[in-house]
DNA sequence: GATTTGGCGATTGTCGACAATTTACTTGAC
DNA sequence: GTCAAGTAAATTGTCGACAATCGCCAAATC
């Protein structure tokens, strides 16, 4: 009997705990909207909703906490998070923080098998940018790019610290709603980023990546502040 | 065991919530090294030594995972965190990077009444250097003068991630022991780091932190592995 | 003798109920 | 009519119990 292969596909079950089946189904609801920010999270209404008792509820809301998507309060409870114009400003400097720094590291220590895959991820995102895809799917192309660089980087603190903000970052986008019209430009403001890149020109990947993230801050900041303005 | 250890210097707020008190009275209990690490932490057990239930417990394990002082596995429970030496060094690595642009901010925004807070805990982290006071005191003050920096930074992205490296850093520098001798010697280290700060010299106080950081990174690495050595 | 398999003990996963706390409402006085 | 205090409803905080799962060890099989 040869024992299973444990190459790169070492998963053949799927066995996910309640607790995570919840806080995807939470996260998921939050994303698109279905639950408007600052509402409320009762945990008896989530559990009898799912069929579930509130232990299970209770601990992906700790987990959903901690990636941000909701705050909470003791002796209050769960609410979907909301954001500030200024709270999502230093959101997105956090993000060029972080991923800076990762793009130097990923440099320094050679890309590896990194290259080849986000070269496929700029693929990728050429695929689902047009029309007929919707924005979900967009956004999370987009991140994913931005998650093989953290991976790459050999700390994999820089990937745990990015994955807790992804889905912030995430909510924000889908938030705006409509960023749909310039999912193409913003897709290949990702290029001089590799490009950078496979030319191990740190300076220039670094530069490349803040323009990046400033323009796909301010695309977000500005239509986050007419909604503002349209809501007063 | 000891009945009470009410001597810690914070504030018995009976409001505390029942979960902060247990994860207080284990994270210390992890940093002071009563509990070795890998160690299982069986919620049953910590639940009847406390005298509570599981429920809380379970929740404030949850907490220190992520301050990384725990690892939780599935259907296995909560172990304590165990470090190896390239987990050490991407954990300094780590708090270079959002010091560094926490210091970088502060130096923009202005320090304002952070500059008092700083000068302040120098002056407490040389009361603490000499003999008579324990590791763990003068390993907070050490804490205390990196967390006012990313407090004072405008942006609480940064002290959020600090506080949850701050608890993984103690952690590693008590696991050492006895950095004891070289406590007077660290604090001064501080010292450039506050000069440029209040100097306004941007590229100077990061460069002086980067200095502090990997100095402090070197003596623990070295400490480290030197047990390491003893223990094959 | 080595490997598999079945059962046993222990631990985590989940649940429903009760206690403590907060919130909202009602009632009363000014 | 407004504000305050008291009370009731709803929600979170905590608990003990039961079910599902995992690791270990002995027995059985080849």
């Amino acid at each position: 009997m040869d024992p299973k292969q444990d190459s790169d596909g070492f998963r053949p079950l799927d066995r996910e705990g309640l607790v995570q089946r919840v806080a995807r189904l939470l996260s998921k609801a939050i994303v698109t909207g279905q639950l408007s920010q600052g509402e409320r999270l009762s945990e008896s209404v989530v559990a009898r909703q799912l069929g579930v008792s509130r232990a299970p509820v209770r601990e992906a809301a700790r987990l959903l906490e901690n990636s941000g998507l909701v705050t909470y309060l003791p002796n209050r409870g769960f609410f979907v998070r909301s954001m500030s114009a200024r709270e999502l400003g230093n959101l997105y400097e956090f993000r060029l923080v972080i991923e800076s720094a990762a793009v130097r590291r990923l440099i320094r220590d050679g890309l590896g098998e990194s290259e080849a895959k986000l070269i496929g991820q700029i693929e990728e995102m050429r695929r689902v940018a047009g029309p007929g895809f919707d924005m979900l799917t967009q956004v999370e192309a987009d991140m994913q790019f931005h998650r093989l660089i953290c991976a790459g980087s050999g700390n994999p603190k820089f990937l745990n610290t990015f994955e807790q903000i992804a889905m912030e970052s995430e909510l924000t986008i889908m938030m705006i709603g409509r960023l749909y019209d310039d999912a193409q430009r913003l897709a290949e403001t990702h290029v001089p980023i590799l490009d950078a890149l496979l030319r191990h020109d740190e300076a220039e990947a670094v530069e490349a990546l803040r323009y990046h993230i400033e323009v796909a801050r301010d695309l977000v900041v500005e239509q986050f502040r007419k909604m503002e303005d349209e809501q007063d």
